[in-house]
Formats: structure tokens, C-alpha cells, sequence
DNA sequence: AAGGGACTCAACCGCATGTAC
DNA sequence: AGTACATGCGGTTGAGTCCCT
């Protein structure tokens, strides 16, 4: 006997979400808050799979989802972090505001995939016709076996961590966007029902790019959207001026962050005391 | 204009993990 | 400790659209 189905799919609507259906649901998350996907439907007067809504609601609904199209600062930075971390979707998107794990993962299945593939390829014959000129001494060829090229620029090739796929907690990524701190982890209140705003800091948020919030759920930037539960309307009036905040001063501060970020994740690679990547990428996990 | 292949992206699926009891 | 349920993740699918012939 197979695995139980999350939900009845009798009955169920599947395919395309209506306007009406995004509705109901964007008005129910807006009152109640998001969780209780199983129940959710149900509540919500949706004939639809909690999962389907919490899908519809994370990958389209969310009032932090950025519109349009990958900048390229976007798009290198996925690169970077991809060959770092591979596939590992919901990390990646966790360092870039706004964009969902599907999206990325869209994009580099329809874009960078071939990108990446054909600049590999160019820089296979590069160097290719390199070999014939020059004969490249053993310890420089080594360097620049780690090498890769994007868009004409020297991008470094890392061996790619592949662990299992496990369950990203947004807690593990702590709001300060340093790698210490991550490494290091604030800890979770272990709590899974959050009535209590208490972790919202609008002061700090206004500090960050993006803001960041202990609200176990409130995470809009680790792949989680805002929650509110009774207490919602203040919280969501803090979370509004928050991203409205957050999207002014994105532009500015994103991409130097985005470097940043890069090179502590390089710099934990290389420094030969510290752990391996793979305890590293452990302990974005919890 | 038609048709068919390529591409995009929202949505679905199955499995792994977390959590409550 | 064991179990059932809830949730998150990554892979895959398929409908819609675009573009070329």
C-alpha cells in the first residue's frame, strides 16, 4: 500500500488558479495567516489540495514575490551559488529577495543551464587552442582547471555539493546576513505556533536590504512569507512599510550584499581551518 | 495562414523531514 | 520510542505562447 494522497483529489479543482480562487485565498491568508495548508481549503471555501495553496500562495500570492524579469546581478549571483551548492534550490533563492525557489529553479533550467553549459564548452576550446600556442606549466594548468568563464569574466569553479535534500529552516539564516552569524545560528524558539509579534523588530528591519524577522513563519526572505495570526493587521502594516522600505533601498545595497555574501561563502571554502562546505551547508540546516 | 517544434513557467507529484501526541 | 500528520523540497509535467518554416 502506497503512500496516503495529502488530500481527497475528488472533487478537487487542478490546473490553472482563477481569479476568484486567488482571491478567496489571498482574502483568508489576509485574516487568519498562512499555515494549516491541509485545513486551509476547506476554511478558505477552496475546493483545492492544501498543498496546491500553499503552493499558489508561496510561488505567486505573496505580497514580496518580485515581479519581472532576473537582473544580471541576479542571474551571476545563481550561478555562483549554484556551483556552490547545486541544486539546492531554496538555498539559493533564500539569498535573493523575492524570488521563489521555482522561479530560480525555472530559470536556470530554461536559461543558465545552457548558459553556464556553453561557456564551459567555449572555455573547453579556448583552451583547446590555448594548448597549442602555449604549453601551460603543471601548477598554472591546476589553477586554472578551478576556473570557469561567464560572460567573459573569470568565475571560480568549486566542486559542487550535492548532500541529500533536506528541509531548509529559514531560522538557520540569520538576519544579519553574515556567514558567522550563520554558522554560529540564532536559535528557534522551537515554537510552531506563533501568536506573539514579539520578533518583529521594524527598527532592524529597516536596517537590513530586507528585513528579517524571528516569526518562525515570517521569513520573507528564506522561501517563507509573512504570517499573522489573530494579530494581524498591525503586523501586516509593519511587514507593508517594511518591504515598501526593503524595495526602496534594494537596488542600492543588494548587489555589494550579494558579493559579499559570495565571497564569505569562497572564503569559507578556501581557509583550510574552517569546516568543509559541507559543514557549512549543515549548518544553514536544521 | 497553418502547423509543429522550442520554450516558459505554473502546477503537480513523491519523498524527506519536522513536529505533536 | 513510535506513529500520524503537516510541511518543505526538488524533479517533472503539461498548457500556453512564441517563433520559424
Amino acid at each position: 500500500m502506497g503512500r496516503a494522497p495529502c488530500c481527497s483529489k475528488i472533487g478537487m479543482n487542478r490546473g490553472p488558479w482563477t481569479p476568484k480562487e486567488d482571491t478567496l485565498l489571498m482574502n483568508y491568508i489576509k485574516a487568519y495567516g498562512e499555515g494549516h495548508w491541509r485545513s486551509l481549503p476547506k476554511n478558505a471555501g477552496l475546493l483545492r489540495c492544501g498543498k496546491s495553496c500553499r503552493l499558489r500562495w508561496l510561488n505567486y500570492l505573496r505580497p514580496d514575490i518580485k515581479r519581472g524579469n532576473i537582473a544580471s546581478d541576479e542571474e551571476d549571483l545563481i550561478i555562483r551559488l549554484h556551483s556552490l551548492l547545486g541544486n539546492r534550490w531554496s538555498l539559493i533563492a533564500a539569498r535573493l529577495p523575492g524570488r521563489t525557489d521555482n522561479e530560480i529553479k525555472n530559470y536556470w533550467n530554461s536559461h543558465l543551464s545552457k548558459k553556464v553549459k556553453n561557456s564551459a564548452k567555449n572555455v573547453q576550446n579556448d583552451h583547446k587552442e590555448a594548448s597549442k600556442c602555449v604549453q601551460v606549466p603543471n601548477r598554472r594548468k591546476k589553477q586554472n582547471d578551478n576556473q570557469d568563464s561567464y560572460n567573459g569574466e573569470m568565475i571560480i569553479k568549486t566542486k559542487v555539493h550535492q548532500p541529500k535534500a533536506v528541509r531548509v529552516s529559514p531560522l538557520s539564516i540569520t538576519r544579519n546576513n553574515s556567514i558567522e552569524s550563520m554558522v554560529s545560528g540564532s536559535s528557534s524558539n522551537g515554537d510552531g505556533n506563533n501568536n506573539n509579534n514579539n520578533g518583529f523588530d521594524h527598527a532592524e528591519a529597516l536596517n537590513c536590504p530586507w528585513f528579517w524577522s524571528d516569526h518562525k513563519d515570517a521569513d520573507i526572505n528564506g522561501g517563507e512569507a509573512l504570517v499573522c495570526e489573530n494579530n494581524h493587521s498591525d503586523f501586516v502594516n509593519d511587514y507593508d512599510d517594511a518591504c515598501y522600505f526593503s524595495c526602496q533601498n534594494y537596488s542600492e545595497t543588494t548587489e555589494n550584499m550579494l558579493d559579499k555574501i559570495y565571497e564569505e561563502y569562497q572564503q569559507l571554502l578556501e581557509d583550510e581551518n574552517e569546516p568543509p562546505l559541507d559543514s557549512f551547508v549543515k549548518s544553514l540546516l536544521i
